[in-house]
DNA sequence: TGATAAATTCGCCACATAACGAAGAATTAA
DNA sequence: TTAATTCTTCGTTATGTGGCGAATTTATCA
């Protein structure tokens, strides 16, 4: 409330100027995913993915959802989406066929079926083998 | 042409990392101005405004026209302006009314209408006592 | 021509940030 | 309970970035 308007803008902007955070951004467009399957994906240190994860919460890039140990992220769904869906829908456009994020995809497609039952969606899926 | 799209996306979110970049974006919302102009609203050192204009130039977020010895830095007009106008309607519907940059407004008008004839636009202001 | 002026480039410094591993919660499994 | 697992937090390190002043470039003015 205090907290200006530019302040939080730029957690928006700043948390969007690193790969890393805008590959889990395109990630997430196919649905929650819980942080060991955006480790695998990225490839990067749990804790790295976790500062990551927290620096996109603070700008309300993503939700989290706390189910036992296991911590799921997606997109926002209510009036926290409203206000970042322009920026979300330029980065789509933006880099929608970019290599790395169809890489990604792909990578991604791979884990969940590899891990899950035959051609699971997503949604608990890491309960079973993550 | 190649992969560089996330390249030229990191290009962008980055340019739009940083406060005082965002605050000159704002600035141009009226019209091009000289660097000098910019230089005094944001009170920082001439080299330094020239670096974050290097920045946003090539993130393809302004035009540059040379006229003299002065420096015209505008929003970019074709293309460039088809590519990341989504960014900057979603920037100016977030701060549009931040205070900082209402502050900044109402100094530039101030600076340009010190510094040009009564109540002139802008374009072509700096040669007249910049 | 030489002097002034606007803008950029360069070198430097202070600080921010991304990466990792280790350690610490929190939760489930044995 | 003890052990194992997921995630986060903390400390460290290497790199990136914003800021300035000095020097350079380019163009106008005397």
């Amino acid at each position: 409330m205090r907290d200006d308007v530019m302040r939080a803008t730029l957690r928006v902007t700043k948390a969007l100027s690193d790969g890393q955070r805008v590959r889990i951004l395109m990630m997430l467009r196919g649905g929650e995913l819980c942080v060991c399957r955006i480790v695998e994906v990225l490839a990067l240190a749990p804790s790295t993915v976790s500062k990551h994860l927290s620096l996109l919460s603070e700008a309300d890039l993503v939700e989290v959802r706390k189910d036992g140990r296991w911590a799921y992220y997606r997109l926002p769904k209510g009036d926290a989406m409203k206000a970042v869906r322009p920026v979300l829908k330029w980065l789509e456009s933006a880099l929608g066929e970019d290599v790395s994020v169809l890489r990604d995809a792909d990578v991604l497609s791979r884990v969940l079926s590899g891990a899950g039952e035959g051609s699971a969606r997503r949604t608990k899926a890491c309960p079973k083998e993550c």
